[in-house]
DNA sequence: ACCTGAATGTCAGGTACATGACAAATGTCG
DNA sequence: CGACATTTGTCATGTACCTGACATTCAGGT
């Protein structure tokens, strides 16, 4: 239990709203992992749905979520988060039921946060609150480019875009045809079009669920970012 | 000075971050609003310009301030802001330069906080960090729905949508039709359009910059939300 | 290896929306 | 009060994108 809440601890303060001005110290890592329980999700459910109480925020530490609400219209993915982020705490402390139902996109290991034990927590270690903050604003950010993304621009814009910042280390992106399209709020078939003109003018490769960039400079300027 | 120090104070512990379950002391609100300097900025002037350094954030009191961030497609504007939100922090808590520009729409008032100010009281005040950190969630929020209010729908839903939210208690939107297109990412003709069958349909009415809604039931339905 | 579900590629037809251009109405300021 | 700027209303034209339908390719399990 020793080693595993020290493993646990210094991964929270690697990644955890992580700062160079806010060292998290292991006593306060401790805390936070101490004050929930992980949680473990098979791929494809719930961690809550939209309307439920939110009686808990999680702080996701592998695998990937997907947040989204229901309309009339059909599904909207407000968006895609990893590892660091924090899902459902919104609700959670506007005291409301959960605004979007958050589904996990492939085994999801969470640390679950009780509104109960969150709060006191937050009160009492200021630098746990300020992380916290730091990873909210960076979640606004996000989703501030994300609306940018979507306004005045054509599809292919849109997918020069989205490949640029969501591309991994290695310049691969591991998304379906279909979810680029759910991200972006567009048809799969135009998706499929913008991908086919990247690939013909040979900034990117495709491939069965995956897409490789191989010049991000093109990207930038095919995005006009 | 006594005075003014306890009507500032008063005003932030009703309008910033404001919660049930925060109790913003009169203590943490004069020690919030003496970290900071009032401001005054005539409208048309900005408060920031995307790209300077990011010195200090910026609590709202009196006016409007819009955000928006510049592409080679022009001007795209992120949201509009009113009194007791905040702006400019997520780019100081990620020290990094601003990532968008903030104008006054209207003649502003607000609370500057420094960066070197701001950080010790949010450690030191755990209620505020907090307020802070309500502040910031509940423009996620807000803009979470901005990004669901531009996916899937038509104009016409986006304006019924847009209006439902931006309504006054007394169910007036004062912007201009242009100020709509630019909000919503659409062309003003086609904001018109939606506002004519909106308006047939006996659902508002319009006049110059501004717009009644008469029946927010229809609206909801028009939105499909 | 084969079978099956998922993902990709491609086409035709319709439409919502952008662009550009201009007239009419409304507010503002000297 | 008149002159000017801003906002609203309306058209005509082109195009990006959506819907629907179908063939092809890929991956994983038995």
């Amino acid at each position: 239990m020793e080693r595993l809440d020290d493993q646990h601890a210094a991964w929270l303060a690697r990644t955890f709203g992580r700062t160079d001005y806010l060292p998290l110290t292991r006593e306060d890592a401790i805390a936070l992992s101490q004050a929930g329980t992980v949680i473990d999700k098979y791929k494809g459910t719930h961690l809550f749905k939209e309307g439920d109480d939110s009686e808990a925020a999680f702080v996701i530490q592998e695998g990937e979520v997907e947040l989204y609400r229901m309309s009339l219209n059909g599904r909207s993915v407000v968006g895609r988060l990893g590892p660091g982020a924090v899902v459902g705490d919104i609700a959670m402390f506007q005291s409301q039921p959960y605004l979007s139902s958050a589904k996990a996109v492939s085994a999801v290991r969470a640390l679950r946060l009780e509104r109960e034990a969150l709060f006191p927590l937050l009160l009492s270690r200021p630098v746990i609150a300020m992380r916290w903050l730091v990873t909210g604003l960076g979640q606004l950010e996000a989703t501030q480019r994300s609306l940018i993304r979507l306004m005045n621009r054509t599809v292919l814009e849109q997918v020069a875009d989205l490949l640029l910042v969501e591309q991994d280390r290695f310049g691969e992106v591991r998304l379906s045809q279909a979810t680029i399209a759910e991200l972006l709020g567009a048809s799969r078939q135009s998706v499929n079009e913008a991908l086919s003109r990247l690939k013909d003018a040979g900034s990117i490769n495709t491939g069965y669920r995956r897409i490789s960039v191989l010049n991000s400079q093109e990207l930038v300027a095919a995005s006009s970012a």
